[in-house]
DNA sequence: CATATACTTAAGCATATGCTTAACCAAACC
DNA sequence: GGTTTGGTTAAGCATATGCTTAAGTATATG
């Protein structure tokens, strides 16, 4: 397993931003316009579409301009990236605490024997 | 349900940096002390201890100090909140592409049926 | 053809981030 | 009590981020 580190680097960036989550939620619910996805924001059109290149650049969101307008689409795989980290090293701690489980069980165990070992 | 968008902010922000995803990895096996979490990276002490300040910040990590070395531990809690986060999206998209899905079979069942609508 | 719309590009700026080194503090060791 | 060990604090600095305004381009629309 090769040690991609910077899209992961790229998608957790792109998400620790208010706004870019905005954006990811709208395009969620389906594709928009550079303009629909500034209208909720508070700031001006070049600042979303510098966000909107954070996105694009972390592989979280595509673009493709259709006559004057560019439309935006989230891209799946990205947000599974960053999902898919999270959930292993969750795997990682749960497995750990089962171990100690089995430690702890085994001490009461042991306790109940008369404490051998 | 509350907008909660602070912590998310942080713990994002947080995993966007390889260094802080190491320590995060390593802390998923058990817990360590600020030396061991510093042994595998290329910096200094201070570096290490800033990292680990921005993990805590983000509610990732805790520690405590035993003695004169202090030990970290991984906060489960916070990692589940954007792991739930970006299942909630992928949820999203996926009950829209369920739709679309429909659409798509309504639409290819009424073209057998002669194109009405 | 003129004008409005939907971006796009460029430049500039304030603040935040990610380090560094130097100096300091307190628990453990001899 | 002196020294090593493990960490902490402070200051400084280079670069990155997140905006802004101003000006430009290309596609509709009347």
């Amino acid at each position: 397993m090769l040690n991609q580190t910077v899209p992961l680097d790229r998608v957790f960036h792109a998400l620790a931003d208010p706004s870019r989550r905005g954006m990811v939620e709208r395009l969620s619910r389906g594709p928009a316009s550079v303009g629909e996805l500034a209208r909720p924001l508070a700031m001006s059109l070049p600042a979303v579409v510098q966000h909107l290149a954070v996105l694009e650049g972390s592989g979280l969101v595509r673009s493709e301009k259709v006559g004057r307008v560019r439309v935006c689409r989230i891209e799946p795989a990205a947000l599974g990236t960053a999902e898919r980290w999270i959930a292993e090293r969750r795997t990682l701690w749960e497995h750990r605490l089962d171990r100690l489980g089995d430690l702890l069980a085994e001490d009461a165990d042991a306790s109940h024997r008369g404490r051998e070992s």
